[in-house]
DNA sequence: GTCTATACGAGGATAGAC
DNA sequence: GTCTATCCTCGTATAGAC
């Protein structure tokens, strides 16, 4: 820890990271050029592609850890059978993970659902949650209102600052949503 | 008409309009080139530009009467009272207008739902819909559940068909939900 | 090990000839 | 009404300086 504070040398990794995760939430992620970001930084774009291979995988290291934890959730569910109870355990874990990811990444997620469908790693995997949520929870023969509503309910589980109100007001809310509509 | 069927002059503008919904459709809006849709109808690029000003008119051109319609649902729930019977027949309106619509307009619209938040005009407007929709129908006051509520079962109406089902079979399982679900 | 310079082919868009 | 030629930006790739 000889070379501190204001030079920084050797964390370009995750100043790519930082400046990343703040353009891909704030402007979006196709809408954010890897040219921004290297300018920001004082690099240039080549340079990104010392550290990561691709954009997409720019984005793959941001969302790894909340990827895995999303995955534990599905895992889960599938090891057990398919109860109303277990069903609402898993929307509650889901309700955490979105609380307790630190740093903005789990918004950067809300922010980009509309762009991450087309990709193929870790972001697909994320985005694709809901659907896999929602086959994990039912069993292979549940009706189609059944499938519609579990679809209903992880839509709704969405709790956004953009409603108003405040977090422990929207949190109950979703609450009472996932009572009334789960199957 | 003297010059009919196979050599088609002057019909250029549809027949892009045409080539342009099927792969919008198909392959997403963000991954069809400009070059695909020129190449299929056998001319350039730079064809397409005396048609459309942009790649996004396109669009528009394909969605402006879908477009018409939803806006004319908002119009016609701000002008009365917001009951729960008309929020009801708000959602029966949405639901009409989304069968009703020729031509698999409304599926591209549902398969773009990713791309279309970062355009402009009137592809924007069609997917802004929900978020007017719900702003049309909950009173200034409405608590933070009703407005939970409200998004959701506006994401609940979307019985597509990879539900699984008959057409009547999905509707109706959609109907219960927005039984169960609107304040 | 970290970066710059440079280039490629794709994208959307434009000017102007025919 | 359609073309060629051109421009800029994009993500990506590689060669080579330090």
């Amino acid at each position: 820890m000889a070379e501190t504070a204001t030079r920084r040398r050797g964390d370009t990794r995750e100043r790519i990271q930082d400046v990343a995760l703040e353009r891909f939430t704030t402007s979006g992620y196709d809408q954010t050029s890897l040219r921004e970001i290297a300018e920001d930084l004082g690099v240039t774009k080549a340079a990104l592609y010392y550290h990561f291979r691709t954009k997409e995988e720019i984005l793959d290291s941001l969302l790894e850890q909340v990827s895995t934890e999303l995955d534990a959730i599905v895992e889960w569910m599938k090891s057990g059978p398919s109860t109303r109870e277990r069903r609402i355990e898993m929307l509650h874990r889901l309700a955490e993970v979105t609380r307790g990811t630190p740093g903005g990444v789990m918004k950067c997620v809300q922010q980009n659902e509309a762009a991450f469908q087309n990709l193929s790693t870790a972001a697909a995997m994320v985005h694709d949650l809901k659907r896999k949520l929602g086959e994990a929870a039912l069993p292979g023969d549940a009706t189609v209102e059944q499938r519609l509503r579990m679809r209903a309910v992880l839509f709704a589980n969405k709790p956004d600052s953009d409603l108003g109100g405040a977090a422990s007001e929207r949190a109950s809310a979703a609450e009472a949503i996932v009572e009334d509509l789960v199957p």
